[in-house]
DNA sequence: ACGGCTTCCACT
DNA sequence: TAGTGGAAG
């Protein structure tokens, strides 16, 4: 899973923030007098006082560990305050939490481009506010700066035990500092006035990592927690990983990490550094050992991808041991208080953000009491996505019993025949920004007549009515049946505006005729991504093919770790066209200003330039084309990468030169002369 | 047969 | 593409 993605001389900056024990905030903020005791956020208290899921820091010090029962702390600490997750339609409702996670975002994304990393976690790109800090920010005005920055947490003097403010400030103010600490101390100050902000605002802490890439920045947020910031110089960095367990760094902390332990003999980050890269290729795959190689040298290209929103929305539930679901009847209860959840939140989504999701998944938990041998699981299932509490459940029960009948093999009347299910869950996903302006309304009636000009669509006679949104009829889901009216969206599920549901619609048309991809920008822009980013393949080195037969899992363990990704996805390459998607890479303040920015730009062409060619090919199963775009490097015109935003010229810059570290060079040379070696001025 | 629920990612 | 599995919190 971990991917190569090699990076020497970075000098962005990167900060990491992460809310503490959100959850419990969240609540204290709601019941203030629980503020400063020690509480713990649980779900369910039925059962053994409920699991928790958010500790305070309170707690943690009387040992009440997340993942306790509520039983198991107020053993360990009888003063605790438990708190239950709001319970809404059966099961537990999270979406306080998301909401304040949102707030938080909408704050931290006013610097740089954002992150949404988890509920309660985002990254931050503050190059270019650090660069413009260290070009801007006359010396004397960092004196006066706030005690906050002050509170930071310099890893190169905290390993000396010089951890006091004056210590601080005099590493942050150093003026014959590497340029590159330069920028992490002006990362510092932007972070400490963001992280004041988010509490002015929502009354929420957070600690914070402030370093040169995400890997970095995500291990020191955790170092000093809560309501504190920590800085990775560039000086600690091999202290900082020399020591750390390795199961300690993201992406370790399961198999992957065992295996280096118990394959390898490697126990902490240092140990690694023993390993040749083609040494953890071959035990690893290309990829995996690449990126080994590089994390332990604290390397990691990771680009912060400019996303405030969640890709996907779910909504699910288990049923334990006894409780297991043993009848259609019960499965079709539930699904319909998982389908109304996640209605309610894709309704929401699409107010608030104007987007929509276009695939509906089903998964499920089952066990049959009658073979305990076979382990097969229950097959997750999709479908296209309609919107509408009814229409979504109805979809959701038919992939159920698809699902089921694939699960229980083809007899059986799938009736108490000594089945259960344990877990289930409706997701949806694919989401994107609504259209929406005049130029996608041509667009809308071009995609139209695509769809029924286009070749194939089939004997279908679905073709020409006026509600072709039934997953139904999706050749891939024998199971279902098609029992609707056509009386489209709504009725009495889906409060939905006109103007939105026809939108909703013809995409699902589009999509579901297979005769392209909805609306001419969308689809030029992600594939759009795929060839942009060749001009930087030969970034990775992907030097020794992998020698299977040396892959040394444990047999039952392990199988591949990915040793076959392919150096076409460049994460940096598609920043671009995500603000060309959506604007949301740097300064946008809202997210839902995004989807509207979005189209502005789309339809003022300004994607017309970087477009150099079109071609067409043929689509996967229906002969259907789509129009892609390519371009070449050398023939971008520079007038055109001028108009973009600054942060994004560097970027794209950087496409055009592939073999360069752009940022170093660049960067180094032309601001070199601020925080000159003698006070300036 | 309980850690519940959610999200993201990579692979095939 | 759809479907699977890992990882994280």
């Amino acid at each position: 899973m971990p991917v190569a993605r090699p990076e020497s001389s970075d000098s962005r900056i990167i900060a990491h923030v992460d809310m503490d024990c959100f959850y419990v905030q969240v609540e204290q903020r709601k019941q203030p007098h629980l503020r400063g005791l020690p509480t713990a956020v649980v779900q369910y208290n039925s059962w053994k006082g409920g699991g928790l899921i958010a500790v305070s820091y309170e707690a943690r010090k009387d040992g009440v560990k997340r993942s306790m029962r509520g039983d198991e702390a107020k053993k360990v600490c009888p003063q605790i305050q438990l708190v239950q997750v709001p319970v809404a339609r059966g099961k537990a409702d999270l979406s306080i939490y998301r909401n304040a996670g949102s707030e938080v975002v909408s704050i931290l994304a006013r610097k740089g481009r954002c992150e949404r990393a988890s509920i309660d976690e985002v990254y931050l790109d503050l190059t270019d506010a650090a660069e413009t800090m260290l070009k801007e920010t006359p010396v004397e005005s960092l004196e006066s700066i706030d005690e906050e920055v002050l509170k930071s947490h310099v890893l190169e003097l905290s390993s000396n035990g010089n951890d006091d403010k004056e210590s601080v400030r005099e590493w942050l103010q150093r003026r014959d500092a590497d340029h590159r600490d330069k920028l992490l101390a002006c990362g510092a100050f932007i972070v400490a006035e963001l992280r004041l902000q988010v509490l002015r605002e929502t009354e929420f802490t957070c600690s914070a990592g402030i370093a040169h890439n995400k890997m970095l920045a995500k291990l020191a947020s955790g170092m000093n927690k809560p309501a504190q910031q920590t800085i990775v110089s560039f000086a600690s960095v091999k202290g900082l990983l020399e020591p750390l367990p390795i199961k300690k760094m993201k992406q370790l902390g399961g198999k992957l990490g065992s295996s280096l332990q118990i394959d390898l003999g490697v126990n902490t980050v240092g140990d690694l550094l023993q390993f040749s890269e083609e040494k953890l290729q071959d035990f690893y795959g290309v990829n995996t050992g690449t990126w080994l190689w590089n994390i332990a040298r604290g390397n990691s290209g990771e680009e912060v991808e400019g996303r405030l929103l969640p890709k996907s929305h779910g909504s699910g539930k288990t049923f334990p041991g006894p409780r297991a679901l043993k009848t259609l009847a019960a499965v079709e209860k539930w699904l319909k208080e998982l389908c109304e959840e996640l209605s309610e939140r894709l309704q929401s989504d699409l107010e608030k953000n104007k987007r929509v999701a276009h695939t509906l998944t089903l998964h499920a938990n089952a066990y049959k009491s009658t073979d305990t041998d076979s382990h097969k699981k229950f097959p997750s299932k999709s479908c296209p996505l309609r919107y509408g509490a009814g229409k979504i459940q109805e979809d959701a029960v038919n992939l159920f019993q698809a699902g089921l009948r694939e699960y229980l093999g083809a007899y059986t009347g799938s009736q108490c025949c000594g089945w259960g299910i344990t877990g289930l869950s409706v997701s949806a996903s694919k989401i994107v920004a609504i259209p929406s302006g005049t130029s996608s309304i041509t667009r809308y009636f071009h995609c139209r007549d695509q769809v029924h000009s286009s070749s194939e669509l089939s004997d279908e006679k679905f073709v020409l009515e006026d509600d072709p949104l039934s997953p139904s009829r999706s050749e891939s889901h024998p199971a279902s049946h098609q029992t609707e009216q056509q009386n489209e969206s709504g009725g009495e599920e889906a409060p939905v505006t006109h103007d939105i549901s026809s939108f909703d619609r013809y995409e699902n048309a589009c999509k579901d005729e297979a005769s392209g991809d909805f609306t001419g920008e969308i689809s030029h822009l992600s594939s759009g991504a795929e060839s942009c980013s060749t001009p930087k393949q030969n970034e990775l080195q992907l030097r020794s093919p992998v020698k299977e037969s040396k892959m040394k899992y444990p047999s039952d363990g392990i199988r591949s770790y990915g040793q076959k990704r392919k150096a076409t996805k460049e994460k940096g390459t598609s920043s671009i066209l995500r603000f060309l998607q959506s604007n949301s890479c740097s300064s946008s303040k809202q997210d839902n200003a995004n989807a509207l920015q979005e189209t502005k730009l789309l339809s003022s062409g300004v994607q017309e330039p970087l477009v150099m060619e079109s071609e067409s090919f043929p689509g996967s199963q229906n002969g259907r084309s789509t129009n892609t775009w390519s371009y070449k490097a050398n023939e971008i015109d520079q007038s055109v990468v001028e108009e973009l935003p600054p942060e994004l010229q560097e970027e794209v810059r950087t496409w055009l030169r592939p073999q360069k570290r752009a940022n170093t060079v660049k960067r180094g040379s032309s601001i070199a002369h601020y925080f000159p070696p003698s006070k300036n001025e």
